[in-house]
DNA sequence: ATGAACGTTGCACATTCTGCAACGCACGCA
DNA sequence: TGCGTGCGTTGCAGAATGTGCAACGTTCAT
């Protein structure tokens, strides 16, 4: 829509191929030489561009401050929401959005259920980390040498009979959840109350932050909540891709 | 110098700040809303910025792939080789330059020594991992957990009477590798060899390669080697500036 | 229903960008 | 030493391009 924003903007894409000197960036985009000299010049001002030691022009520092401060600036929870509200609008339960800082899974986010029986659980609080969804989907993407260390320094505190037991069913469930992708607690926390979670990734596919949907076994089945998977994958992946800086679809 | 060019390329900072709508970012640029949206629709076909759902705007995808790409398509060696043979101009003794790569770490450069004497080591080599000052530096910037898994699975071959004799001993030195910024092989891997080295950083800090310089006692002392130390350190500076997306100095 | 806030469009004006041609400079070859 | 080529740089006149205005269409909230 704007020809000189429009070459200038192409010539970004060009250099990320590698350095190229003023003669070759006028020829690939088809415009003069002093042309292509304004363009890389205020390309220059701004960061994007400089001039390494042989008087070729590569992409510059700021490209890369720019791509880390947008990503520090984002908020997972405030594009996260509406999905968290739409999801809860389909199927009724309890949606948690959590992430993993400082040692710990902490729940940032929560849609109540709308059956009248709730689970306990509050923003801001620790996670149980051996055995909730969520904690399983945020440690499974560690590095594997990170993943034992961890897994070795935890207490495995018996909630329920089928809580996880020690470090090594831990590491076993946990390279599961990487594996598919996916990850439940079956009565792992309290007795009667199953989740089922999907990751949330950024723009490098790491896992920076988790959902889960929780009901009672008074409301739905094991089996039942389980059928809810694709639908809870979706939205994890809808809420990667708006993270991450694609537009959203539709 | 241009100033549609200008404005447009002022929208990305304003951008990494947080989303904005269109009448922000119009008077933040000082400018009309229409001449705003002309600009963020050129930046937007170009994928730099997109529309979230609640339609305000925010720095997009293709800014991460674009800083990606030009990382990937970096090569080290090109960027230090200059530095790399001004430093064998100033001290005359020999120049290596090193990265880590599937459990190695490989000589990627050299620079000879202009002394009759000459070490042996070989381009695209395998570096002596436990002892050499190249992977103490590349090692020490490991997060501690890999660190100190790939310790404990090291062979740790007694070359000399003082190389490092066990994993306990490689810690001990990575740690102090990676408080002080540089490291040494004083007789580690032959008797006669001594090595002072300093690591190149990214954009993003993590250490990218190492360089050392490497001279036989025939020719100095450890102790006159270590005066080299700081000229070390520029160099590794200068690289790393350079590498990492800044102007090189002068 | 009514208004405000916001994004969007078409248009006439002139500001801003463009390509040209000429210059300066460094480098390599004779 | 001198010439030639390749590259980046500058000033300029013409015109294409970007600009602000004013008016319209929507969507919300009151």
């Amino acid at each position: 829509m704007s020809q000189t924003v429009d070459r200038a903007l192409s010539i970004l894409p060009l250099l990320a191929e590698g350095p190229a000197d003023l003669g070759q960036v006028a020829d690939r985009l088809g415009v003069h030489k002093s042309t292509a000299l304004r363009l890389l010049r205020t390309l220059h001002e701004h960061g994007l561009v400089f001039r390494q030691s042989d008087q070729r022009y590569r992409l510059g520092a700021r490209l890369f401050a720019l791509a880390q401060e947008a990503v520090e600036n984002l908020d997972v929870r405030e594009i996260a929401h509406p999905h968290l509200l739409a999801l809860n609008e389909k199927c009724g339960h309890t949606v948690h959005l959590a992430v993993y800082e400082e040692q710990e899974v902490l729940y940032i986010d929560k849609v109540e259920s709308r059956y009248p029986v709730r689970m306990y659980s509050r923003i801001g609080k620790p996670v149980a980390i051996t055995v909730a969804a969520v904690a399983k989907l945020l440690l499974a993407d560690f590095p594997e040498a990170e993943r034992r260390a961890l897994a070795e320094k935890l207490d495995y505190p018996s909630y329920t009979s089928r809580s996880t037991p020690n470090a090594a069913a831990f590491l076993k469930e946990l390279a599961l959840v990487r594996e598919q992708g996916w990850a439940t607690d079956l009565g792992g926390h309290e007795e009667s109350i199953n989740c089922v979670g999907a990751p949330i990734r950024g723009a490098d596919g790491r896992v920076v932050a988790a959902m889960s949907v929780s009901a009672p076994n008074v409301v739905v089945t094991a089996e039942e909540l389980l059928k809810l998977l694709p639908l809870v994958r979706r939205t994890a992946e809808a809420i990667s891709r708006e993270y991450s800086g694609h537009a959203p679809e539709k």
